[in-house]
DNA sequence: CTTTTTCCCATCGGATAGGTAGGAATTAAA
DNA sequence: TTTAATTCCTACCTATCCGATGGGAAAAAG
């Protein structure tokens, strides 16, 4: 399941990534910088409504990540670092709730040596390997730009 | 990620399923029930190292999920109420983890309700909706009789 | 009646999740 | 130059859960 953090991180991007959209539509340029078009956190509350202070601590950490700028001041905020189809959903997900692996022994980015089992034999290490490559196949794919799509081009 | 409860859970099952198949084989009779062979903690923790006592609840969860049946008393022990092919990982890892879905907005078998957010124009619902599929196309497929295979026909 | 087992209930320490508080640093604008 | 708006940083807090343990009751076999 994911935490609570990711799902606001999820809400908070979508917000950055329909301004993102706009923006480069109004402006009819479709490789615009976004920094000068910072989103403050109090507005992102305004759009899905959840705890300033919490969501201060999870941009920091999507700060952090590599997947936003910030800018300080008044008109500050957050901004994308990259087009919304360059960041994939799993290093969102990896950032605030770690592996996306069932188990240690089968993660990729946060792996760990499994002590009490031969992994070679462990028939539940093959296994656990087959649902993490299930996941990365829609995670890896997937990124920011498919939040902002509603199905029947439903309006916002 | 899995609990230890559910890899725990994996290894006691993974103990059954072999004594189970052995029993098959032997009595050259496929069909026949496991209720007069049950096997004991303490002789799945001699295979499988781990606390007996945490194995213990562990196991009595697998009971009251339905998928293992117990006999008291000296002799007594656990065993599978049916043929490894037909419980799915799936169902185990629900009776001691919970849901499988990433939020449970998505799940079949846990669903609540998602209260700040339209499910229907929710992006984030559709994506992990994508990922629960893809989680059960493995879970709900593979079975406990895939837990014994061991790859390159190696000796346990 | 003794041993071996499942079964049941209560507890417990440590970690984690989710969230809060207060203030320093930076920037823009009045 | 003051004020308001913002990010940034550190610390803390509380409730829940995870992983595990303890003590015994109930059943079954010899």
């Amino acid at each position: 399941m994911l935490s609570k953090k990711a799902q606001y991180a999820f809400r908070a991007l979508s917000t950055l990534v329909r301004r993102d959209l706009a923006r480069r539509n109004e402006q009819n340029d479709p490789d615009s910088s976004a920094s000068d078009a910072p989103t403050s956190i109090s507005h992102m509350v305004q759009i899905h409504p959840m705890s300033t202070k919490f969501l201060e601590t999870i941009l920091l950490d999507l700060k952090r990540g590599g997947i936003l700028g910030s800018k300080k001041g008044k008109g500050g905020g957050y901004y994308l670092l990259k087009h919304p189809e360059d960041t994939p959903l799993a290093q969102v997900i990896r950032i605030l709730d770690g592996p996306i692996a069932p188990l240690p022994c089968v993660s990729l980015h946060f792996y760990e040596r499994c002590h009490d089992c031969n992994e070679a034999m462990c028939g539940l290490n093959r296994l656990m390997a087959e649902v993490r490559d299930a996941n990365l196949a829609v995670l890896e794919q997937r990124t920011l730009s498919d939040l902002a799509v509603h199905p029947e081009g439903a309006a916002a």
